[in-house]
DNA sequence: TTCCAGGGATATA
DNA sequence: TATATCCATGGA
């Protein structure tokens, strides 16, 4: 990845592997704006903006460290689309979301997130953890911090269902209280097939939703999250009909291994961009 | 009015 | 283990 670092600000030189628009809208991240030409996006108790600008991205913000590791700076994405071009029915898919990258998010938020996203959609998702961020999130005076752990444990299901979490809000109850003995972040050392294990003992969390938080927050690529998208897109690459989400998921990381994860983000954003 | 959204929990056999 | 049903909400 070609970028520097010049007045504190993150300055991205090859805007190919890099597309705010791409990054931002392949379903992978809910707390950003659109403000003018401009993106604001809130990362636990962190923010950036996102500008482009001549033939850069700029990236402001007051931890540089921080983002370089959120967008995935030093991960070679040419590599990775090189090598996935190499699979039928890639192509079409890469070169229309070329700038995407994998996010490096926070794992209770990416959690908590996607409990919510269950049979959602991303409008609505990305209100209920706004409200949610507003009421229980530190004042940090642009924005609100996502909760903590503890301010999650201070609400109760009244509140969220007060945000429109409707049937999620007494799953957002349970788990805060589950992940108070669960020592989330060691679930990143683990091989995926624990990590699943682990995480789909929490309430609310399938194999879906483990699977986008194994993702988002702990880069585990070698997972293929099967949702309405995705089963749509198994079909359209010519594979043996199944409606079988285990084993649909199993085909596809049989065909990509380690780089599934990315081939769903590709393939999630450019069917999902295009047939509307 | 019905369908759908980045699905999961629960009951049942 | 496999299948059926229910679940809040809001936009299309």
């Amino acid at each position: 990845m070609n970028y520097e670092v010049t007045d504190g600000n993150i300055v991205i030189t090859d805007r190919d592997d890099f597309n705010i628009e791409h990054i931002l809208d392949c379903g992978q991240v809910f707390r950003y704006r659109k403000e003018g030409d401009e993106f604001t996006l809130c990362s636990k108790n962190e923010n950036c903006l996102l500008k482009n600008e001549n033939d850069c991205v700029i990236i402001k913000t007051n931890n540089v460290g921080y983002f370089v590791d959120y967008f995935d700076l030093d991960n070679d994405y040419s590599k990775i689309k090189r090598q996935l071009k190499e699979y039928p029915n890639m192509a079409d898919a890469i070169n229309y979301g070329h700038g995407i990258r994998l996010l490096n998010q926070d794992p209770l938020e990416m959690i908590i997130s996607f409990i919510i996203s269950a049979n959602n959609n991303i409008p609505r998702i990305k209100g209920i953890i706004e409200r949610m961020c507003t009421s229980l999130g530190e004042n940090m005076g642009d924005y609100y911090a996502f909760p903590t752990l503890d301010a999650l444990q201070g609400a109760d299901v009244t509140f969220f269902k007060s945000i429109g979490a409707g049937y999620r809000a007494e799953y957002l109850v349970k788990v805060s209280k589950q992940l108070s003995t669960l020592d989330y972040e060691g679930i990143r050392s683990m091989d995926t097939a624990t990590a699943r294990r682990t995480l789909v003992g929490l309430m609310g969390v399938g194999n879906k939703v483990a699977d986008c938080i194994l993702l988002f927050a702990y880069k585990k690529t070698d997972l293929f999250p099967m949702d309405t998208w995705s089963k749509k897109i198994y079909a359209a690459l010519g594979n043996e009909p199944t409606d079988n989400s285990t084993v649909m998921s199993k085909n596809l990381v049989a065909q990509y291994g380690e780089l599934s994860g990315y081939a769903q983000q590709y393939l999630y954003y450019y069917y999902r961009q295009t047939s509307n």
